[in-house]
DNA sequence: TTGTAGGCGTTATCAA
DNA sequence: TTGATAACGCCTACAA
């Protein structure tokens, strides 16, 4: 029974240090370390100092896990995010994290990659770990999934999407709107035969886009047939190539002369193909992205594009999801940002 | 004294349900119902069924602090990222979740956006949840903070650097070589003036990739004066751009024929520039860049780029540091990957 | 097969 | 100002 000090128990048995130890090397009591920790007000400087070296020779870094135990509840918010590679998520986390940070709390970036049980999993993490509130960008944004989070009382907030249902809050950008200014752009600069292209028509965002399109297509006055829709499976490069090649199929006379694409990713692909294939852009075929990522401004031929508030979206869902968990009777809102157009050289006449 | 229903007890205290409510519901021990959670297989099938009836009634998820708490560790591996919005991290850190997916394990994501102070507060935090490893792509690779952490007895694996220094496990890719194979690629090509782009030089890899390229460029025959070396500020697009500014306003009599860049974004913003200022790519000027993003191959003049195994790099750190955690008598490696070139448009003669 | 008890590290309450 | 103690939820011996 050969008592070993704190220091060398540390050492040799690798188990860290606890307010415990930090007490019996400074010689006070338990709730002393506590208060050094939480009240420091109400320690004598001389304890205090004392305790506070004891902390620093044993390494004591404070346990999460029995805070958060004692505290019923974590200092975190989660947000599963639908591609951690697209430019555009990233910049909605950056968003977010600085609102958390704000509150004092760190966020959690978990990556579904658009797959149901990859989410599925994460969100279970997430409620385990009992986060304060969760955000996420959902594969499917009408999944019950979401209802049964929030009945066990997890204040959730869709980030990106929009739901038929007053009882969550959202947070989106009317993509109706983004539809319209980049087709009315399209027609002020004298295009009158237009392809969209996206998908998968499964994606709200898609539909709405085209919705928006359609609109302003109809108040130029102009023809349905000449709206020419390509459909893709995903939103990404290689599928924004893919449609290049649909494009350059079609005989110069009837092809499109611009095309609004449902994101950046998507315009990237088809520029690098129009311009393999000899098209010049905008002469041949004018381009508009949608999101504004960096890389849109940075392309060889600047792409305009549909800029949405990316950072601010990401703020406001953070502090809807905030407000949710601290106000008891909040209402839920669905929050609405306003797009705008960038013109660059892709459609510059 | 009236006994709520755990049930009703939940719905209007909002607390959520414990193993003690679950055994309550279910008309069992509390034992049992940790049993039916951790061997279900000593649990006859009735009781089984009846607790699992009551746990899905109650809404009931585990408390992932408690059980930490109780187990001494979590589970969790956490990466302290450089830069979330930089395409070659975010493929890095999918590498190192599908690793720690694979033990079982989830990985937590922090950014540092390359300011120490903001590096060290999330390092302050993964600590304080005891995460069992510690993934970091260091602001300054020599930084002491590091060895602090390792002395506290976790686990750390330096990734995308090195560090002189056998103690710590380091994972990376030889940059010396991806220079040489960037710099023979553009003499193989006929270039005999070439401009190395990068900085700022005190990051470990603008200096190895231009001590590579200096290399090969020796081996060549070549003198140095020909090897022009602009330095940027930052790894990104903007100071690409003016670096093509810089390029630009060279007479053409003596400008470089080609540039290699220290990445990829460099390039992209030199490339912008180049076809702004009329310069054809790669007639008039030659573009190697470095890392391989999506983006590099989506150029509209498809870049030259030195790839590097992104996602294997993070599997190997994330497979590195649980070694660490889990092997008592580990020997700290320093793995280093191999680059390779991929020769697209951007150097083709 | 099921139940009981003790403790993980922290915090807050209350008493000294 | 400081100290003792109970509680948070879970897990695992060990006992019945």
């Amino acid at each position: 029974m050969t008592s070993t000090s704190p220091l060398a128990r540390r050492a040799s048995a690798g188990r860290t240090a606890s307010v415990k130890d930090v007490a019996v090397a400074a010689g006070v009591s338990l709730g002393t370390v506590s208060n050094v920790l939480n009240r420091p007000d109400r320690v004598s400087p001389a304890t205090r100092a004392r305790v506070e070296q004891a902390m620093k020779d044993l390494g004591f870094v404070r346990n999460e896990s029995a805070r958060q135990l004692r505290a019923g509840t974590s200092r975190m918010l989660g947000y599963v995010m639908l591609d951690a590679t697209n430019p555009f998520f990233t910049d909605v986390a950056q968003g977010m994290e600085t609102a958390a940070e704000t509150a004092g709390l760190s966020l959690v970036l978990c990556n579904s990659r658009g797959r149901e049980g990859r989410e599925q999993h994460h969100l279970e993490l997430l409620q385990q770990q009992r986060v304060q509130g969760l955000l996420i960008t959902p594969v499917s944004p009408e999944s019950d999934v979401l209802e049964a989070l929030r009945d066990r009382g997890t204040p959730v907030v869709i980030v990106d999407r929009t739901r038929d249902d007053p009882s969550f809050c959202t947070v989106a950008v009317d993509d109706v709107l983004g539809g319209r200014l980049a087709i009315e752009h399209l027609v002020d600069r004298g295009h009158r035969r237009v392809a969209y292209i996206g998908g998968p028509p499964s994606l709200g965002q898609v539909r709405d886009r085209l919705e928006g399109a359609r609109l302003a297509w109809r108040d130029a006055g102009l023809p349905d047939e000449d709206l020419l829709v390509i459909s893709t499976e995903e939103l990404v490069v290689a599928e924004g190539r893919r449609a290049g090649e649909r494009l350059a199929g079609i005989a110069s006379s009837k092809r499109p002369t611009a095309a609004f694409c449902a994101n950046d990713l998507l315009a990237l692909g088809l520029l690098q193909h129009a311009i393999t294939a000899g098209l010049r852009v905008p002469h041949d075929l004018a381009i508009v992205g949608y999101d504004d990522i960096e890389f849109a401004g940075a392309a060889a031929v600047p792409l305009t594009s549909v800029r949405q508030p990316r950072q601010e979206l990401g703020r406001a869902a953070a502090e809807l999801v905030l407000a949710e968990a601290t106000d008891p009777d909040h209402e839920h809102q669905q929050v609405l940002f306003t797009p705008e157009l960038v013109a660059r050289a892709s459609t510059r006449a």
